[in-house]
RNA sequence: CGGAGUGUAGCGCAGCUUGGUAGCGCAUCUGGUUUGGGACCAGAGGGUCGGGGGUUCGAAUCCCUCCACUCCGACCA
């Protein structure tokens, strides 16, 4: 491509309204433009990158035995209806009207097209397994789009769907997916982890996210370091300490805190660490038969953090979560949320694990103004009922039982979920078996956020100078940089011949033949943009028989002799 | 949805308190000088000052109202 025909939309000022990196280089380096909240044209240089990665990850899909289908962006409402997620999905389901008034919305995922679709077309076990996927345009009504294209309103996706009779089928599939993600993003080039995850609100049991570790990821990823287990820490199990709980040594008291509400306060107070200190949390009870809705207390250490996904699936918790109003518990308890303990509560306890195993501690005494000292489990109050209510830690032992934990942020750019058969049941996707019997199919889905990975490839890969593309998504893999093009007869000839050569070899090669532009204002471009292999030719080089290299992330520039230099560019393009 | 903030040339901003000819830097165009790491000189073009309403002889500036966008939080495949 020649850059004199090419759009290169580049900014040296940074729009004011970009924080994320990947933002303001995706913008700095003409990749894209905002047109409205969460929406975003992608520019010429931006599409490469883009089209690149999905490439690699349609050959992927391909190579692993889906085939390509491709569902409308626009959905009946009757289906999502008929699934039950036109109530259940909220605000974020983009509903919108036809002219005759029927109800349509825009496809945040395609579970009910899919499985709408199959259930008309495949009758038969023999048909089965079936994988299908399509690379397709979502949206979802985001309440807060930010960081450009990492959490845009419109975004692409790859999703696929895959039917089976039967859980070992599935789990077939499901691994073949785990295979081909791995393949995938081992190509494009990034530092990636697959973990174990919760399901959500898509619902199934097994699941898998794939996540780029970058710090600026938005979900906290624990590792073992002791195996390959990895987990999003809204999944990772916190084990019971392995030392056994000491016995009591002290005498239960009870002392004055006044206004000493928070952990941090009463711990200070009473010169005890905060592991020592037991917070008392609040939250609702799921509703009786007749609706009402008590609470419980959830007791963690002073110094642990509560995992909202966990205390939720506990029995007796109201889903989502909610933590009671500060009325309610006053009114209930008659103590403020600051001063409560376990010790004397007459509302279901949930202990977690950790607080379980502290001796002579502390904790709010249900009276405003007092905590108790010297508390223990089984002397003061009961044993409670002992659960995993907390986030890991960096250090805690793996749940794997080798090695401890290490913590890491991550952005999530795949999932892989084992649906079972919450749609197809629902929407009565079946086929006959062997014994010619009706059976309701058994589906996974598996989605790549296409245009995410493009942005998390960037906050994993940039420095101050821009963008450093892996070579495999590079929307250019070498930059050709002419010194003086108008006016040296030599440096035109000798680019443009290399050029020729080059494009004829197959390189996706950016020649920077404008006329009057300077060499720096190249160099910050091409540097800009993360073209990750660049060569200079000017007068100088060309007398001594030379052009000069360098790589995106190489420190010093290289001369390579003009004899060399295709197949210099050979090697070092195709490593 | 709660809190905060911003809208003035393609981008980054000043001007608003105290109403009186709409400015600066970058970018763009023309001419010239330059040319080995984001040049310089001279000149030029480009604005419904987010929209509407009001106050006033006069509004970017004061008042009302609507809209858009951003940030923090809550939320989230």
């Amino acid at each position: 491509m020649r850059a004199s025909r090419f759009l290169i939309a580049t900014l040296k000022q940074n729009p004011s309204d970009a924080v994320a990196i990947s933002h303001q280089l995706m913008l700095r380096s003409g990749m894209i433009r905002q047109l409205a909240s969460g929406l975003y044209t992608w520019l010429p240089m931006g599409l490469r990158v883009f089209r690149k990665v999905e490439a690699i990850v349609r050959e992927e899909m391909d190579a692993a035995g889906a085939q390509e289908v491709l569902m409308p962006v626009v959905q009946p409402a009757e289906l999502w209806q008929e699934s039950g997620r036109w109530e259940q999905y909220g605000p974020e389901l983009l509903r919108i009207s036809d002219r005759h008034d029927n109800s349509f919305c825009l496809g945040p995922t395609h579970e009910e097209v899919i499985t709408d679709l199959i259930r008309n077309e495949l009758r038969s076990y023999k048909q089965l397994p079936a994988n299908f996927y399509q690379i397709q345009t979502k949206f979802r009504d985001e309440v807060r789009p930010r960081f450009g294209i990492m959490r845009a309103r419109e975004f692409t996706m790859k999703d696929a769907y895959s039917f089976h009779l039967g859980q070992p089928c599935l789990q077939q599939t499901y691994e073949r997916m785990h295979t081909a993600y791995c393949n995938i993003f081992n190509r494009i080039g990034l530092d990636f982890r697959p973990v174990l995850a919760d399901t959500g609100s898509i619902g199934g049991s097994s699941s898998h996210e794939f996540h780029v570790l970058a710090d600026s990821g938005e979900d906290d990823i624990a590792f073992s370091s002791g195996s390959d287990y990895a987990a999003n820490i809204e999944l990772a199990e916190a084990i019971a300490p392995a030392r056994p709980r000491p016995a009591p040594s002290q005498e239960l008291s009870e002392v004055a805190t006044p206004g000493q509400h928070t952990i941090e306060d009463v711990s200070k107070c009473l010169q005890l660490s905060p592991a020592n200190v037991l917070k008392t949390l609040i939250v609702m009870a799921q509703a009786d038969a007749d609706g009402k809705q008590g609470l419980v207390a959830l007791v963690l250490r002073g110094d642990h953090e509560l995992n909202t996904v966990k205390a939720e699936k506990q029995p007796g918790v109201a889903a989502p979560l909610t933590f009671a109003p500060e009325a309610l518990i006053k009114q209930t308890l008659n103590c403020s949320p600051g001063s409560l303990g376990p010790v004397g509560l007459k509302i279901p306890l949930l202990v977690d694990r950790s607080a379980a195993a502290e001796a002579d501690f502390a904790c709010g005494a249900n009276r405003d103004g007092y905590h108790l000292t010297g508390v223990n489990w089984g002397r003061d109050l009961p044993e409670g009922n002992v659960v995993d209510l907390r986030n890991v830690v960096a250090g805690d032992p793996s749940p794997c039982g080798q090695g401890t934990l290490e913590i890491k942020r991550g952005i999530e750019v795949g999932h892989i979920f084992q649906l079972g058969t919450k749609y197809s049941e629902a929407m009565r996707a079946t086929v006959l078996d062997e014994n010619g019997k009706e059976q309701v199919m058994t589906m996974g889905c598996y989605g790549i956020g296409v245009s995410r990975v493009v942005a998390a490839a960037i906050e994993q890969n940039y420095d101050a100078n821009g963008i450093i593309w892996p070579d495999a998504i590079a929307p250019f893999q070498l930059a050709l940089i002419p010194i003086n093009l108008q006016k040296s007869e030599a440096v035109k000839n000798y680019c443009e011949q290399l050029y020729q050569t080059l494009r004829e070899r197959g390189v996706d090669v950016l020649f920077m033949d404008e006329d009057k532009a300077r060499l720096g204002v190249m160099l910050a471009n091409t540097d800009l943009m993360g073209i990750p292999h660049r060569i200079v030719i000017g007068d100088r080089g060309l007398e001594a028989g030379v052009a000069e290299y360098k790589g995106r992330r190489d420190a010093d520039k290289q001369d390579i002799a003009l004899d060399n230099l295709l197949d210099f560019l050979a090697s070092t393009l195709a490593g």
